[in-house]
DNA sequence: TCATATTATGAACCACCATTCTTAAAATGG
DNA sequence: CCATTTTAAGAATGGTGGTTCATAATATGA
């Protein structure tokens, strides 16, 4: 049942498709660097028009950022409140994080230079918002390393640094994925830095003598 | 002996102010939103001064960024061509990056910066220089684990994909410390770091013995 | 000290956008 | 079809900030 009227549905087209466009010139170019006119172009639309659905060239940004953190935040908690041993919860949302972020180069490129903006970011008023959901979702993902801590399955670190850990391997694989000129498959490290994570670098002292 | 002229001290001095002044803005600010006007009002000197030194703001932020990371890089470089074993060499370089990044938080904040503006960093001249640096610093850091893998001190995975996941805590690390509203030692991190790192988060299931 | 050369200065210039606003076009509906 | 309302457009506005440059300040050295 649709209770839209096919003003409204044309309108929420016309939203998702500045949306859109407004991804691509964002990743290629970056905040300061993309010009309102140039996202108008992109999308086809005047750019007076942007105004008609975004506030401002921030509102747009990271209205544009936090919906599609949404997006996958949304699928990943499921995940990770299951009732399911920790180790297996943090494989599939792994999976999740790669397969997510090799259909959505673009918003990678966007979401990790905010990153960098930190202090910028933080005080501006969408910018915290992001921010914070971020910092949930990192407190989401100890609270299952403390899970997994607790039936034995890991090991007794301090469960935030865990998260944090686990994480910027993560990061730092996708960063790699992005800056590589040729293309690969982002999902097929994911044995590769599940290994590292879970057993470590060194060699285990195999004391056969 | 000092082979310069007392001009010439002074003018090496006044560009070293003028360094120092941007690096406190830059981190403040970024790299967009600093002026070159609040730079020269932070130093001391007129707008126009700066460009006595600096053909434009982007070569004064990447040769701001280029002789930090020289200075680390250089301390770092030595330990790991150093003739020991490689967990030792990789835990010393940790102690020597978190030291230096504990004295140099403001550094830190563009440095970290710049990871997400690849795109346009990369396609600048100033800034490709820059990125190859960090590059080399990686596969330095492949290189040692390679002898680690190959001593048996170490498990054979990838080592440029322990590279990145070693880089990927330790800078993940650090930006938690950034952003943390009260200061902590990040130093005292260091045992966690390498515990992580090499042992894994696992509960070992003793293998063999 | 004074004439000259050198250097520093910050006001002025100019290009660049975010945002607004007038105008033109398209719906609406009688 | 026309009158009226609503919406889209993109030119005009205003503010900003990197860079330059004419001038003031300072140094030099005779």
């Amino acid at each position: 049942m649709d209770v839209m009227s096919r003003k409204e549905r044309e309108r929420l087209a016309h939203r998702s498709e500045i949306l859109r466009a407004a991804e691509k010139v964002f990743a290629l170019k970056g905040f300061f660097q993309t010009t309102m006119n140039e996202i108008a172009r992109t999308a086809e639309f005047g750019t007076g028009t942007l105004y008609k659905f975004f506030k401002s060239k921030e509102d747009l940004y990271f209205t544009l950022i936090d919906e599609k953190t949404d997006e996958i935040y949304t699928k990943v908690q499921a995940e990770l409140t299951r009732e399911a041993p920790a180790i297996e919860r943090i494989t599939n949302v792994l999976f999740f994080e790669l397969e997510f972020m090799e259909r959505n180069r673009d918003f990678f490129k966007i979401y990790t230079s905010e990153g960098g903006r930190f202090e910028w970011s933080i005080q501006n008023e969408c910018g915290k918002k992001v921010h914070e959901k971020m910092v949930r979702y990192i407190h989401l993902l100890a609270q299952v390393f403390q899970q997994g801590i607790d039936t034995g399955e890991l090991k007794s670190f301090n469960p935030l640094d865990l998260a944090h850990a686990f994480e910027g391997i993560v990061h730092s694989f996708i960063f790699e994925w992005l800056i590589h000129p040729e293309p690969y498959s982002l999902v097929s490290k994911a044995e590769t830095i599940l290994g590292i994570f879970l057993t470590g670098a060194k060699e285990g002292k195999e004391e056969i003598g």
